[in-house]
DNA sequence: CCCCCCCC
């Protein structure tokens, strides 16, 4: 087995140039001593031609050292990497993601015959990496300084307003600025390249939020509806040397970077990003000691952090940070993110300190709202419990507010809504606290949540955390089509939720029997009707009849007459109609391991059992028999739990039972499973 | 430096 070392790339990463995933073979490490913080190791790496030792481990990866898979002469990809030059000029390359691509063992040895790279080398070949350096006539990191620009950005920058169509793409390409992008391109600076999914732009693109067309001021500042959002229109490459350019942190020269590219290893930055989500102040006491400190959530067009602020800063910031508006960052702390707690899509978070700067902007049109993966809601049922996600639907129902005590005996409030989607399928999503007791369902609106929990209470529901975003009507392309869906057809749609409502989840209302229980125990016989649960499958659906024309007006059903004369007579409401609409009545037999039985549902449960509406199916004989057809050879041999009533009926003299179903559900595996394992734990304890 | 995220 050979690697190949990629030749030119100690150098092409000392000078910060882009580099697709090189190879490299550590020759030498040593520890840095340092008394506080974690372990740093200091790398010498080779290309085969040059070697270089001022290479520094993230801490991140430390443990590829302390596990001894980062030995001397083994061959490395280095996937994500930072280049930062020193205060003496020295440049240093942070290693933030590598691949051990060959065993120091398997390597056996030093690969060529490296010399230390010459620094002066890098004037005599100018051209080999020179793209970014080369056409920069001056450092574009040479923000326009001070304020005054940023207050005025509405004069400076007309096109960027609305109706301007898609100017953010081209223009910006074709900037002659365009040719120092490593300076500011996300990609260069590294963890979006390696990883595209958490952090490309492009990436989410039913869900692209976006540039702000209201000003924040006309955002809510309640968190559950800041109800000003608009469809993207600007280009994903925010981080244009234009933009960045025409972004400057005001009083710092420090340049504005993309959030993507922020990483414990530099410190001269500033962030230009949107708060989408604000804690209230929070105390704590702990063995540690004591203090308060409040949380935002921030987003820029390349990716989001956390930022927590502590006592002091508490103080300083929590009125000025506004949920919904964009501000300028600088000298804040990076650490590595505890996964356990964040949900955010960043391995980092950020801590205010003494020195840290927050100003706002006001020019901050093109900056995102918010960074959405919907899922879809018929997609839950294939997502582990406890996953954290984003779902938009139209709110279909709402629960009212109530208060329960928890199990630490606090009092909260919360609410339920029923949301539902273009796949039909409902979910049951709690609000907590004041956001429960402020939610206004009426009007049924389309509600987008951003890190809902996932949990399997009745099969399958969602949480909202403190972390979640809950935005009502928000004004983004999945909300508009969402809202033209639900008013044509989805409203409409009988719909089935993935969580199980008490009758059916809980087994509390159930009486299971199979289907020779029902005759064994003459059920149906006495004087009111009995009612049963049973799991069956149809044997057979018959076709014929099942569709009636009845009567129009709303509230009857009533079979109407034919008149043949284009008028079909309602004799309930003694009226002539020029129109009928189908109703099924639909004969099924059922079976179960023992017995079978014939069975009637009515048009709702005709429907459920079916797949299709009266009307598609009424439409649907009337023009493609062989279609019509197939809709019920599909449904027969199909399984489902069936609720249904069950009478004696006597007509002339003969009685026999009739059984009529009441409702059909599918069957939930999951909550199945559930139900047994219960079972089996209250048997054996 | 926090990290609460609840109930049926």
């Amino acid at each position: 087995m050979s690697v190949t070392l990629t030749e030119g790339a100690v150098e092409a990463l000392l000078k910060g140039s882009h580099m697709n995933n090189p190879v490299l073979q550590m020759l030498s490490m040593r520890q840095i001593s340092n008394t506080t913080g974690p372990t740093r190791f200091r790398l010498m790496m080779s290309d085969g031609q040059h070697y270089w030792s001022s290479f520094l481990l993230a801490t991140q990866l430390n443990k590829l050292a302390e596990e001894n898979l980062l030995l001397p002469n083994c061959v490395c990809m280095l996937t994500k990497t930072i280049t930062n030059t020193l205060a003496d000029g020295r440049h240093v390359v942070v290693v933030m993601g590598m691949d051990i691509l060959q065993s120091a063992e398997e390597t056996g040895g030093k690969i060529g015959n490296p010399t230390p790279f010459n620094t002066d080398e890098k004037s005599s070949s100018p051209q080999k990496f020179a793209s970014s350096t080369s056409a920069s006539p001056s450092p574009p990191s040479a923000a326009v300084p001070g304020p005054s620009y940023v207050n005025n950005s509405t004069a400076h920058c007309p096109p960027r307003g609305r109706g301007s169509g898609f100017v953010g793409k081209s223009p910006m390409q074709a900037s002659p600025m365009k040719a120092s992008p490593s300076k500011f391109s996300p990609m260069q600076a590294s963890p979006m390249k390696a990883s595209p999914s958490k952090f490309s732009p492009m990436k989410a693109s039913p869900s692209k939020f976006s540039p702000m067309k209201a000003s924040p001021s006309k955002f809510s500042p309640m968190k559950a509806s800041p109800s000003k959002f608009s469809p993207m229109k600007a280009s994903p490459s925010k981080f244009s040397p234009m933009k960045a350019s025409s972004s400057s942190s005001p009083g710092s020269s420090a340049k504005v970077i993309p959030i993507a590219s922020l990483n414990p290893y530099q410190s001269k930055w500033t962030i230009r990003a949107r708060v989408t989500n604000k804690s209230n102040v929070r105390t704590w006491s702990n063995s540690k000691g004591e203090g308060k400190l409040f949380s935002f959530d921030i987003v820029d067009e390349s990716g989001e952090i956390k930022i927590t602020a502590f006592n002091k800063e508490v103080d300083k910031f929590f009125s000025l940070v506004e949920q919904g508006k964009v501000y300028y960052i600088s000298k804040a702390t990076l650490k590595v993110a505890n996964k356990q707690y964040t949900t955010l899509k960043n391995d980092y978070e950020m801590t205010l300190h003494a020195h840290s700067s927050i100003v706002p902007c006001d020019d901050s049109q093109d900056v995102p709202t918010l960074h959405c993966d919907f899922v879809p809601i018929a997609e839950l049922e294939n997502i582990d419990k406890d996953s954290i996600i984003d779902v938009i639907g139209v709110c279909k129902s709402v629960e009212d507010v109530s208060r329960i005590t928890t199990k630490t005996s606090r009092e909260v409030s919360k609410r339920a809504l029923n949301l539902i989607d273009t796949t039909g399928k409902v979910v049951a999503v709690t609000l907590w606290g004041e956001e429960a007791e402020k939610f206004d369902g009426s009007g049924q609106p389309v509600v987008a949540i951003k890190g809902a929990r996932l949990s399997d209470f009745g099969g399958r529901s969602l949480s909202a955390l403190f972390s979640s975003t809950v935005m009502v009507n928000p004004d983004i392309p999945e909300a508009f089509r969402l809202r033209a869906w639900y008013d044509r057809t989805g409203y409409a749609l009988h719909s089935q939720s993935l969580t199980e409502t008490r009758s059916v989840g809980s087994g509390a209302k159930m009486n299971w029997k199979t289907l020779s229980d029902v005759k064994n125990e003459h059920m149906g016989q006495g004087e009111k009707a009995d009612y049963f649960s049973c799991v069956a499958t149809v044997l057979y659906v018959r076709k014929e009849n099942c569709l009636y024309q009845a009567c129009p007006s709303a509230d009857c059903n009533k079979k109407v007459i034919d008149q043949q004369n284009g008028l079909y007579r309602c004799e309930k409401c003694n009226r002539e109609f020029p129109n009928f609409k189908y109703r099924l009545l639909l004969s099924a037999n059922l079976a179960d391991f023992g017995d079978n039985q014939w069975v009637t549902c009515f048009q709702e449960t005709a429907e459920v059992l079916l797949g299709h509406s009266a009307e598609t199916l009424g439409e649907l004989r009337d023009t493609d028999e062989t279609a019509f057809d197939e809709v019920f050879q599909r449904t027969n041999f199909t399984e489902h739990i069936f609720k249904n009533r069950v009478k004696l009926e006597t007509y002339n003299d003969e009685s026999r039972v009739k059984v009529t179903v009441m409702e059909v559900q599918p069957i939930d595996h999951r909550e199945y499973s559930r139900r047994l394992l219960s079972n089996i734990r209250k048997l054996s304890s």
